[in-house]
DNA sequence: ACTCGGTGAGTGAGTGGTTACTTACCAAAT
DNA sequence: ATTTGGTAAGTAACCACTCACTCACCGAGT
């Protein structure tokens, strides 16, 4: 019996290869960094041989800024369809969208990668960077002013406010999935906290645990 | 026994070289991480041969390990004067000693050194993390609960506050230092503007430029 | 229906350069 | 004379990247 196209062929097209390799390599470089990653590492987690790898790319290093780029081209698709339902006032649609692009942007391996990325200074991780924060910056512009014109948070500074909320979601992540410290709630009950922490003011739910040490372990 | 040197010797003393070995490779290892960083170099900004190094530290990661150790005993040992000082009720001596960690573990170099130790996952960043972030859980620990006592911050929960508060410092320090934002103020003012916006529960400066847009440049 | 040649997917076995680390030896200080 | 600070010149392993080559697939000609 010799069968046609019945099952899955044992080639590739390119486009889905390219795709293998990116995803591949991006999990390995979140994990390891630029430097720490080797191209034959790279090469086994895609299950191709390391030859193939520059056929779809000339150096590690474009390698890499593919992956940036794909990222952050993402992310800059989700803030123009967000921007369009801030626009038609649909605030169902724009704040779903804003909390999916907190939490993607705050994910572990975006996070490794971002730092990674800044932490080693590549020229393109620039680019990739202003794109991630732009996002929470303007969410958060819009938000805040939106509750100024309201009259809350009377001599609050936006630029301030709006720094300091990142810097806590940020340090949680930071904290929690990166340096490994337990987190004394879920991540997203910890995001939400944060929100509610510095939004209302610094109040916090009354049910928290008043007298716990705050050195961990 | 004690060898009194009128003129500089041609050679150093072990100890001598040792620390400057230390400061050498903290400097780049901060700026390019473990893996970014030969030995060669090293020795090279040491100004000495390669060989010597390894006659100093058997391995590269030896160094490194060095180097983190000495980084967290000098932490370890200002926490201990510091936590006499409260014991004796010094509380200028405490705040100025409080003040001086803080803003030796926001310093960038710290900073770096850090992240990169977290992110490259080396077993003995482990400890090094604890002890940087126990200075802020602790100093913070000790002046809400004190503020807590006094009446202040009702229904604020101390663990989430002292991590929103090191967020907002650490992300500023990230921002500016090592992703190359600007920063809107310079970083002393913003290290208090910081404080005093958790402290005081999001009132900051009347004077904030209030129509500022929200994203820099 | 079958062959055959063109094309792109895929690889094993390198290449030169770099890395962490070693060896064998030297010179200054005591 | 011995110890200690110091080096030039290695070495084996590993790195990013290349080369010469094979194989799978498809469609045109018969």
């Amino acid at each position: 019996m010799t069968p046609r196209r019945r099952t899955k062929s044992l080639r590739s097209s390119g486009q889905e290869r390219q795709a293998s390799i990116i995803t591949a390599a991006a999990s390995l470089f979140a994990a390891k960094g630029f430097q720490g990653t080797t191209t034959r590492e790279i090469a086994k987690t895609a299950g191709i041989s390391e030859a193939l790898v520059f056929k779809h790319f000339p150096t590690k290093r474009a390698l890499y800024a593919a992956i940036l780029a794909e990222k952050a081209s993402f992310s800059e698709l989700l803030a123009t369809v967000e921007e369009s339902a801030r626009k038609r006032d649909d605030m169902r649609v724009f704040t779903m969208l804003a909390g999916y692009r907190i939490r993607r942007a705050t994910d572990p391996t975006m996070l490794r990668l971002l730092l990674f990325s800044a932490l080693e200074r590549h020229e393109i991780s620039d680019m990739f960077f202003q794109n991630q924060h732009r996002i929470f910056y303007d969410y958060l512009a819009g938000y805040i002013e939106r509750r100024i014109s309201e009259g809350a948070f009377r001599n609050v500074d936006p630029l301030l406010a709006a720094r300091a909320f990142i810097g806590m979601v940020v340090h949680h992540r930071l904290l929690h999935e990166i340096f490994g410290v337990p987190a004394h709630r879920s991540p997203e009950d910890t995001v939400d906290t944060y929100v509610t922490l510095f939004l209302e003011g610094l109040r916090a739910q009354p049910s928290g645990a008043k007298k716990q040490r705050l050195t961990p372990g």
